[in-house]
DNA sequence: AAATTTATTATGTGCAGACATAATAATTGT
DNA sequence: ACAATTATTATGTCTGCACATAATAAATTT
């Protein structure tokens, strides 16, 4: 079938060539039609190559300057931030969940100045989600009523605030902030944890459009730890 | 020109739709042939424009089953590890380092585990990485002196080790790990907070091959958060 | 009914050729 | 010397067509 090279042989060549230090940080490695004669295929499939590399950090490539070996790598990690029934599930726990407080209230300030102001007062809702019975994240989250009345009227405990807002409010953007944090007194009891033990916190924004929909803020048991290959 | 459509105007088209709500999460989208008619394209531009939102995390695809919109859109965040540098001075600050310890001694067990038996000691370096004079983030970092030996001989007190080691030494594959933790004394210390203090920690272990390049481990300042988009 | 084989189908990839576009280099005009 | 204009060039994208591949559905055999 004389099959010609596929575009994820030359990926991996380009890879390698990188790799061993053929082709130095900053140098400029040669045009697609050349390499598509080296290589004996199209530039097209040349192109997928670098466009492929190029869009990893691997590559940086400008019309008409060519395309160059990245000078620092900015490696990109991709987070898996599934739900937390996935997470648990993942590790091999057995998930369970439990709304410790759900009622409509006044965001504070900080909360205001993400959602913006609303005529109807944004939901309030504390969870814990469990692993094997044990804490595993409390989640604290505002929704814009605004946007998303009908929240008021699921029933949460069966399926989390986290996975109805998923299946039914649509978001265009969002923003994801890591950071860590000293839990308080409260955090503390409800994570069974020390007051000030250090908890990996997860902030989460959605919107849709120009309108936010949720702030979830997500703290974590200690000992929790997130990993991913690069 | 007539001007046919962009890979580009197809994929906010498709977005759109999907942000609107007019495909739902786990709705079968018409096909690549379908969509070529609708919007009088080639097909390869549809998959194009496709390829690029599944990519992306907000469709599913697969063969003979077709597309669907992504059940679980918030599922990847991707991350930019760049150098402390460029993280430095994206931030606006100006950076600054200094090397704190640096010599060649024998790795405790856990470091040992991930290296493996060495013939040369590894050599530790720790650095205090400064953003407008300000302790910004403390590195403690082993080097595999087996595979990079070179690093011996060179003078981390200009460019860190960090950079040193992405111009130096290339890797194909990494791990990378976020997680909290509290201060200990030495660290509160070097980072002038205090003890106990909630740090963001990132480890991250680089390999070439089969062989571990470095395994350092990063405490950032408290305050420190890491952002991205999705 | 269950297991195996054979279509069928939607996406995945490749090719050749063409034009578009951005960035640089060379040229021209002042 | 400087600014403005005009090539030049490497990547970016589109088209039409073909075949590959994975997954399902249908048909056939056991």
């Amino acid at each position: 079938m004389t099959r010609s090279k596929t575009w994820r042989s030359l990926y991996s060549e380009v890879s390698n060539r990188i790799a061993k230090g053929v082709w130095k940080p900053g140098e400029l490695i040669p045009g697609e039609v050349e390499l598509a004669r080296e290589f004996g295929c199209a530039r097209a499939t040349v192109n997928r190559a670098l466009r492929q590399l190029a869009q990893e950090g691997f590559l940086d490539r400008r019309r008409k300057a060519g395309t160059r070996v990245a000078l620092h790598p900015v490696r990109k990690a991709t987070l898996d931030i599934s739900i937390t029934r996935a997470e648990v599930e993942q590790r091999g726990g057995v998930y369970s969940h439990s709304v410790l407080r759900q009622k409509q209230k006044n965001a504070p300030a900080p909360i205001r100045n993400i959602i913006g102001e609303t005529t109807a007062k944004p939901l309030y809702i504390t969870t814990l989600h469990q692993a094997d019975g044990k804490p595993f994240l409390y989640e604290t989250r505002w929704v814009n009523t605004d946007i998303v009345p009908q929240i008021l009227n699921a029933d949460l405990s069966e399926i989390s605030a986290n996975e109805w807002l998923v299946e039914n409010a649509l978001f265009t953007t969002g923003e994801i902030t890591f950071s860590a944090a000293n839990a308080t007194a409260a955090e503390a009891q409800i994570l069974q944890t020390e007051p000030g033990a250090a908890l990996f916190i997860i902030q989460r924004t959605t919107w849709n459009g120009p309108n936010a929909i949720t702030v979830v803020r997500l703290a974590y048991a200690p000992t929790f730890k997130m990993s991913t290959k690069i």
